[in-house]
DNA sequence: GTTACTATCGATAATGAATATCATTATCTT
DNA sequence: AAGATAATGATATTCATTATCGATAGTAAC
C-alpha cells in the first residue's frame, strides 16, 4: 500500500524504473523491466513497488493483458490492439466516437473505456 | 490442455456446472462456482478444468477481469460496464457502430473486440 | 557537514489464481 | 458385460504479485 499525502523520494531506482518504461516500445511487464534493468542490481520488489506507485502517480500507464500487467509510457486515453499468437501489443487511436456510445442507462458517472481489438498480426501469419 | 478431437463425456460434474454458470448473475468466477456447488463435491481441480472446457466448446463466455477469469452465461458478443468499487459486472449492448472503428491500418484480419466501461455504481455511492 | 527522521530498498516468505500430475473412477462403444 | 480411455479429485507446482522486516539512503533541520 502506498502512501499519496506523503511526499515520493526521487532514488536512483525509481529514476532508472521510469526511464525504462519512458523507453520503452512494446507495453513491458514487471519481469520485462527487471530483465532490462538486471544490471542495476534493483531487487524485484522494488520494481513491482515503483511500477505500482508511478501508474498511481499517473506518470506511467498500465494493461492487464492475458493474466498480467504491462506497463505504457503514454498516458493519454487509447486503445489497443494485441496479436493473440505472439502477445505484442500495438498503440491505436481511441476512435472519438466513442464518448458518444457510452451506455446512459444506469446511474454510472465519469465512464473510463478500455477497448482492446485482437487478432492475430502480419508476423504471426 | 483439453483435445477437440475426442468426444466430449456428459458427466454429472459437467452438468452441474454449466448449469451454475447458465443460471448465473454476475459473472462469477471459478471460485464462485466451486463454492455455489460446495455440496456437490466437486473438486476444484474440475471447476477450473470443465469451464475452461465449455469455454472452448462455446457453451459459455468468458471476461478477465482484475487478474482473474469471470464466466458468462452469454455467449453472444456484447460489451461490460464494471463497478471498480464493488467488482460487479452488467452486461450491455455492443454498439453496432464499433465494427465500423476497427483499425484498418496494420494487416490484422477478423478482429475480435473487447469494449468494457468502468466507472462506480449507483450503489456504492 | 552532521543529525534525525523515515521512506525506500532488497531478500525472501507468503498469497492467490490457475495448471500439472497421477492413481482411481465412471462414461461410452462394441 | 468388458475394455478402452476420458474425467475426476487430492494435491503438488507454477507464476505473478504482495507482505514482512531489518538495513539503507533521501531529505530537511540544525
Ligand atoms: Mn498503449
Ligand atoms: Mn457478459
Ligand atoms: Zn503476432
Ligand atoms: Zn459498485
Amino acid at each position: 500500500m502506498i502512501d499519496k499525502s506523503k511526499a515520493r523520494r526521487s532514488t536512483r531506482q525509481r529514476r532508472l524504473i521510469v526511464d525504462a518504461v519512458k523507453h520503452s516500445l512494446n507495453h513491458p511487464s514487471a519481469s520485462d523491466i527487471y530483465a532490462t534493468l538486471a544490471d542495476s542490481g534493483i531487487g524485484i520488489a522494488t520494481i513491482y513497488r515503483q511500477l505500482s506507485a508511478l501508474v498511481e502517480d499517473g506518470e506511467i500507464g498500465s494493461v492487464k493483458y492475458q493474466g498480467e500487467v504491462r506497463y505504457d509510457p503514454i498516458i493519454q486515453p487509447h486503445a489497443h490492439i494485441v496479436c493473440s499468437k505472439c502477445d505484442k501489443i500495438w498503440d491505436v487511436e481511441l476512435p472519438k466516437e466513442i464518448k458518444n456510445l457510452a451506455p446512459t442507462n444506469g446511474s454510472f458517472e465519469k465512464l473510463d473505456v478500455d477497448l482492446t481489438w485482437k487478432g492475430v498480426c502480419s508476423d504471426c501469419r
